[in-house]
Order: C-alpha cells, then sequence, then structure tokens
DNA sequence: CTGAAAGCGCTAACAG
DNA sequence: CTGTTAGCGCTTTCAG
C-alpha cells in the first residue's frame, strides 16, 4: 500500500496537517520541521493521492482537448502546441477524438469524463452557429478553436481565415497567375473556414480586377489528400484551364499535386500552389508547399490561458463572470518551391 | 452545485446505497424503485463524480501512454489506434509526450500524474536494457512497446523488426536490385529497432549469397524525414553506387526520395524504395511508397488488453501476478510503386 | 431487495 | 508555528 500522509506525519513526528503544509509550500513551517517531514517524504517514497486531492479541491489540473483526429497532422500538431502550452502551465491534456457527426461530438461533450478535467478546450467540427446555445449547458469552463461558431458565450480563438487566404491568393496574382483555382469550397457554407477561405479569395482577385471564373472554385468536403487528389482530377478531366491553385489546407494541396505532377504539370512553372495551416510536411514535399503559417502555437498559448483564467475566475467565483472574448491570431505568408517560379533562385531544398 | 447521490436519493425517496446500486447496475433492484431513481437522476441531471469515485475504488479509468512526439506520424498514429483501443474497453487515455533524453523519460515514468492513472503504456525511446531494473521501482501496471528493452519484469508488446525487414530486403532482391542500401542504422547497436532491422537485412543479403558491401549500411542516428534526406545527400555526394533503398522507417525513406528526385534518380526504374511503419502517407507520396504494415492496431489492442489484465489483476490480489509475457505481431508486405518495376503495370495512383 | 454507516486521503477552517 | 477535526461524494460491508 501507498504511504499517506498519515504515515509520513508518523514518521516525522508531526500532525499531518504539518505535512500537507510542507507539500503545498505553505509559508509558515520553521525549517527544522520541514526538513523532517521531507525526509520522511522521502524514506516513504510518499506521493500525494490525487484522486483524494481532486475530490477536496474540486479541481483535477487537467483540462480536455476535443478534436476530430490524430491522424489528420493538422490535429495533431496542433494537440502538440496545446499539450506543451499546458505543461508549462502545470496542467494534464485528456485528449478525446470525436467521430465528426453532430451526435457523437455532443455526446463526448455532455460525456461522463466531463468531471474528471477541469475545463475544455474544443474544436468545433461537427456543430455550428445553430448549435451556440447548446455549449451553455455544459457546466465547465470552456474555450473554443476554430471557424464554426462565433458570438457564443464562450471565449474563443481562431486564426484570420479570410486574410490569410486573401494575402496566398495575392501572392499567387503577384507572381502572375491568372486563372487561380480555390480548392476546398463549401457550396452555401458562409461561416465556417470554407466559406471565409472562399470569401478571402474572391477579395483578392475583385481587388485585382481578375474576374472570378466559377469553373475555378472547386468543391472538397473534406479537406485529406486524397480529397485534394480526387478533386484535381476531376479538374483535369474537365479540361479546364488554370495556372494557379490557392488550397484551403495544406493537405488538399498536397494531393492535389500529386495528381497534377502524375499528368506532367510541373510546379511551379506550369502551375503554381499555395496552401494553408503550414504543416510540417509543407517542408518535405516536392516541391516544398508556400502556406499560410496561422500562428498555431499562439492559438494553443492564447486558449490555454484562456481557459485557465475562467477555471480560475470560477474557483474564486466572486464577481459575475468576465464577457467572451473573441481572439484572432498573426497569420504568416510561407513562400516556398511551389511559388517560387524565379528562375535564378538558388533552389534551397528547404530541408 | 452539480447533484450528488443524496440529492438524488432524496428525490427519489431511497437510499443512497440504492441509487448507487442502480448506477453500477447491480442486479438485484426492483424494476419499479430503478425506475424511479433513474426519473430522479434524469430530473437533476446528475452525474457521478469521479474524483470520489476513484478516490473510493482506487482505479481512475484512465491509462497513460508515454511517447516521445505527436508530431511524428507513427507515434500519431500509434495513439489513435491505442485511444481507440482504449475507449472500446471503457478507458481514456492520457497522453505523455517525453523529450528523448532519458532524464525527462525517467521523470515522466516516476512523474505524479503517475497516481492518476491506472497504467502505463510505455514507449521506450531513451531507457535501455540497462534500466530494465528501474521498470520494477515503478508501483504501476505498466506494459512496454518498441525494441528498446527485452526480458524485464513488466509485459511486452514488439513488432516482427528483424523478419520484416528481411522480408523488405528479399523483396527487392526479388525485384532485381543488388546494390541495397541499409538506411537507418545505429552503429554498434544490437538490441534496438536499428540493431534488428539491419540484422533482418543481413540475414537477407545471407540467404541470397549477395555479399555485404559496408558502404552500402548508412548511418541516421534519427530517423525523421530531414534525416532520410541528409543521409542521401552524402550518399549521393560519396559517389556510391546503389539500386535499391530498404529504409528502417518510412520517414527515412520519403526524406530520401525527395532527394533523390531533386538528383534526377527515377523511382522505381533507376532505384527502388521500401519502408517500414506504412504510415498513412507512404499512400499519398510521390511514388507511393512500398513498406512493411507492423501490426500497429493489434499492437495497440494487445497492449491495452494486457495492461487491462494486469489492472485487474492487481485489484483482485489473489495469487502472485503472472510471468510477464513478450508478444510480437504479425507484419505484413505492402507493395507500391516504389517497388514495381513491371512495364506494363497499370499505373494505379495508390489513392 | 434496501438502509445505515464507515471510511478512501486529502484540504482547510478553526483552535491552540 | 502546529494540531484537531469536519467533510468532499462515493463504494461497500453489514444488517435488516
Amino acid at each position: 500500500m501507498a504511504a499517506t500522509l498519515h504515515d509520513v506525519a508518523r514518521v516525522a513526528g508531526v500532525s499531518i496537517k504539518t505535512v500537507s503544509n510542507v507539500i503545498n509550500d505553505y509559508p509558515h513551517v520553521r525549517p527544522e520541521t520541514k526538513e523532517r517531514v521531507l525526509a520522511a517524504i522521502a524514506e516513504l517514497g510518499y506521493r500525494p493521492n490525487l484522486s483524494a486531492r481532486n475530490l477536496r479541491s474540486g479541481r483535477t489540473g487537467m483540462i480536455s482537448l476535443i478534436i476530430p483526429n490524430l491522424r489528420n497532422p493538422y490535429f495533431a500538431e496542433l494537440a502538440d502546441d496545446v499539450m506543451n502550452a499546458a505543461s508549462a502551465r502545470g496542467l494534464s491534456v485528456l485528449i478525446e477524438q470525436v467521430g465528426g457527426d453532430r451526435e457523437s461530438e455532443l455526446s463526448v461533450l455532455r460525456g461522463s469524463r466531463r468531471q474528471a478535467v477541469d475545463g475544455i478546450l474544443y474544436s468545433v467540427l461537427a456543430l455550428g452557429q445553430e448549435d451556440a446555445a447548446v455549449l451553455d449547458e455544459i457546466p465547465l469552463p470552456m474555450v473554443l478553436l476554430g471557424e464554426r461558431i462565433f458570438n457564443s458565450s464562450r471565449d474563443h480563438v481562431t486564426m484570420r481565415n479570410e486574410d490569410g487566404l486573401r494575402a496566398a491568393t495575392e501572392h499567387l496574382l503577384a507572381i502572375g497567375c491568372r486563372r487561380i483555382i480555390a480548392l476546398g469550397s463549401h457550396p452555401g457554407e458562409v461561416i465556417g473556414s470554407a466559406g471565409l477561405r472562399l470569401d478571402g479569395y474572391l477579395q483578392a482577385l475583385d481587388a485585382a480586377g481578375v474576374p472570378v471564373d466559377e469553373r475555378l472554385i472547386v468543391h472538397a468536403d473534406r479537406w485529406h489528400r486524397v480529397d485534394g487528389a480526387a478533386a484535381m482530377r476531376s479538374i483535369l478531366a474537365a479540361g479546364t484551364e488554370f495556372d494557379g491553385i490557392v488550397a484551403f489546407n495544406d493537405s488538399l494541396a498536397l494531393g492535389a499535386m500529386r495528381i497534377m505532377q502524375e499528368a506532367g504539370l510541373r510546379i511551379p512553372q506550369d502551375v503554381a500552389v499555395i496552401g494553408f495551416d503550414d504543416l510540417d510536411e509543407t517542408r518535405y514535399s516536392v516541391p516544398t508547399l508556400s502556406t499560410i503559417e496561422p500562428g498555431r502555437p499562439q492559438i494553443a498559448e492564447t486558449a490555454v490561458d484562456m481557459l485557465l483564467a475562467r477555471i480560475e475566475e470560477r474557483a474564486s467565483a466572486e464577481s459575475s463572470p468576465a464577457e467572451p472574448r473573441e481572439v484572432l491570431t498573426d497569420f504568416r505568408l510561407v513562400q516556398r518551391e511551389s511559388t517560387t517560379r524565379a528562375a535564378g533562385a538558388p533552389g534551397s531544398s528547404g530541408l
């Protein structure tokens, strides 16, 4: 059986309160007493029982991160960023994957593990604006990530989708592209990454006086590599002409590049390509992929900080809760080979 | 304040024991009583307090998975497999990333979160055979993954490294390669993935009567894409001739392919390439990458089952613990474009 | 089939 | 500066 406070107290010849004080770094303990306690702790290999502490304090030191799937590199990298931010603040992260359908997302949100965490970072995927009210029912601090829900009662951290995609499109225009495919639209969507990003594309074309060709706006329901590949196959089959692609995420871009290369199209000479997300692998693809770096580490840090603030606000329970905050992170265009047409470029491999 | 057992009991007009019985699906509860209790639970939105349950029962329903890094796709896919296996068995997974150095691995193993989980799945990376004894000190059920430690007192699940790499090498020999690079060796290592895989390579050459050329055994300390790329650059710089590559993992293979393509080498015509791990992305690279599928889902399921068995064994605490078990999973060679030289092949894109 | 009551190990008033 | 004590919410004997 593991040692308890009482065991330590007995061995050190003090009361459990004193041991507790030492453990929790309370100020007023005489140095020699403290030393005796520390010695007893070491001798017994004592470790506080977290369940008991949680029960008593009402806090677990864990937050949950709800994401669709770790096999999706975007979310694996996000999870890594979040775990780093959390561990720097003394928190552990319980990752919960959800199936992508509305029911599964709701059931995880309401799920039993709820009781085991102090708060939730929720990367919204299947729920939408119409579900904003549902979130109020979850009796736990929560910070939203992503572009599906705005103006709820919860704090929200998101990237500059429109601005980012506008910058990407402007970049292609600047290197001479005129028939630019927007890859990844969700017809009819206004809010959500796809709607916002499409808007950035349209803004850029508009500002440059380049007419919009509906055939260049290519639908892709899901944004995995296989979807980018499939979309590119139909584009090629349809015989649509194009000289640039702004993909709504990196995976779509990578899938499309794969098919273009099979078809003998050269990147960036025949078609320039830019993605969105700055996945690690964009540095290693052939060619390396230009992309928008959406400030993911900043998203993770900000979100963890906001969640922690909400948790502490709730613990002190003094005034009424602060107004929900909306944070937009900074993005950055990263130019790599897939949009570098200059003949005399030094040809760094990007590795 | 959230509802407690007592609240439910009061509303239902029964004692808390009865409520507890209903919640835990104990058999002997009269149907009508049960219904009253269920109604009260629904009315109050009662959810059991997990901290209290954990404190009482000594179990948390969580296991921790210790891995180096989620950004490494191998571990992201492993984590996904483990989470699926765990959630099918009613367990949650706490992922803990470790830095890769010995100290950080030890401190996580001994770390405070220990108290918050019922058991540990530990993918050994920085520790080695000489640390087998250290593992005994961790007072928690544990199952080891990977190839760094054998014959400890812990259960262990691992893949068939030698056999897999032998099969990969034999495959290259079968399609006509004679100067095959083994990419990823760790000089001097005997146990560990690198040592075992090199052994498989040597066995295959030996069996085929192909002489070993030391220049074809290429060192790579770490196994990320960038390391494969760097290694390939030095190979090309050294002017070593080769017509096949068996990489010790997929990332090395993908990095090497990138550099070969820059250098104008055609895959598989000039050089056939095979990797190890069957990462998702091997299906989407250019060309698609042949590889060894090491049975990762099976590893995850087996490991979770074994851990659960240990947890239960400890709970019942009857007889002495069962002998440590060693499980080897089945592998499978997956042939894709990177080793398919047949001229008239249909050229499926593998997507 | 159901109720009463004793803790799991810890924190935090409250007293000394 | 340190000790006593009362629970946190649940599970689990042990009696009815």
